[in-house]
DNA sequence: CTCTTTAATGGCACTGTCTGCCACAAAGAC
DNA sequence: GTCTTTGTGGCAGACAGTGCCATTAAAGAG
């Protein structure tokens, strides 16, 4: 997009840019790193210092890769997010949406771990807290356009946002209910095909079926 | 509660403490006069001390009854987030929605001014978007026991916690486009009760109606 | 190879946010 | 007045985050 044709023979001087790509897994790993020592000492305990160097960076470049200590959270919330957006944007018109969670929903159990922790972290963290809820509102528009898409309705429309607004609300709850669930029980997130599992997935087909299900608006 | 039989002859000694009423006012006060400020010189520019100074009180106190600066937008925001609340506690079953909304919803237009305001300023204010959201959810427990009430479940009923996160994604998204849609034409914000914002109130009715009658889950 | 160009990172100084601590003022009961 | 409890202000300090400049990394040109 940005290259092309301006990178013809005798191509475009100096170091590249690093690729979104790479930035991506650079933010994704000083996530985990983030995650890990605020999993372990607490938010308020943990320093942008201290980070830095779990992460092997300066203190300058952590500030400049998150504008705030508590957004390191959100590459690791990311992935869980991202994930179920992919789900909703490849589920089959026919297919069940249970059935296509279980073969869809694609995330390493140590990742849904780390995600959950921070999910229940975010009770006691207000700016966790704001963090995942300001993170789920940026997947709407995602899920306006699925949604528009099965109801031959643009995504701007406005009852398609609020049907997209109520999906993501409910993923979100549920996903709280599963946080703290899964607390008295950490070890069913060894095996994300276990029942504990199988009932959340159950309950999120059946929210989301309700609600994607309703009639549209008279036009 | 904390009151009662302690305080009896030779009750509690020393300064009484201020009325959550007092309490109140005071956060609110400051509220309007951080969000004024906020809107002429905008978040970022505006520091702490200045709030502070414009308020009245020293900063040290400013930051015991608000935790960041960004949290001084809450008790203005909650003005608006209460009335609706309030509309929706009150609620007859037989009533028609749009109609009790336009007879129970009551916000000045000032306040409603600031407030659309200021959620016309959260799009780029990362940390007022965060705000507003959080306090969003803190309204749900309050739409789930009206709705538990009216489905006859609990309000801790999942499904009835989903349905409640509906109803308020529903008024948030819907919100959102009112603040833009005002700020095309600030005059209509004299007249809460002039076209657009009847409008406005049979859409959310609509919306509300539609997430509301939904049939409960099969128990 | 060196020279040049562009991007990424680090170091440092600095401002603003927010907290802990203590002193003092206010409002009561006695 | 004294005593007790609560609210407020002042000050010092830690931490978060930014602007600016030097340095280093990665490429192509010669």
């Amino acid at each position: 997009m940005t290259t092309g044709v301006h990178d013809g023979p005798g191509g475009r001087r100096g170091r590249p840019p690093v690729t979104e790509e790479q930035r991506r897994r650079q933010r994704l790993a000083i996530s985990r790193e983030a995650v890990e020592l605020f999993r372990r000492h607490g938010v308020t305990e943990t320093t942008g210092e201290q980070i830095a160097r779990a992460a092997g960076v300066s203190e300058r470049t952590l500030w400049r890769l998150f504008r705030a200590k508590e957004a390191c959270v959100e590459p690791l919330l990311s992935v869980s997010l991202d994930a179920f957006t992919e789900v909703l944007r490849s589920w089959p018109m026919s297919a069940e949406l249970g059935e296509h969670l279980r073969t869809a929903y694609l995330v390493s159990s140590e990742d849904m771990r780390a995600v959950l922790a921070v999910v229940r972290m975010s009770r006691d963290e207000p700016a966790i807290r704001a963090t995942w809820l300001v993170l789920h509102e940026r997947a709407e528009p995602v899920f306006a356009a699925v949604l528009g898409g099965r109801l031959g309705l643009p995504a701007e429309d406005p009852t398609i946002r609020v049907r997209a607004a109520a999906v993501n609300a409910a993923l979100r709850v549920l996903t709280d209910d599963l946080a703290w669930e899964v607390a008295s029980d950490p070890a069913v997130l060894d095996d994300l095909s276990g029942p504990m599992f199988d009932e959340h997935r159950a309950r999120l087909a059946e929210e989301l079926r309700t609600l994607t299900e309703l009639p549209a608006r008279r036009a």
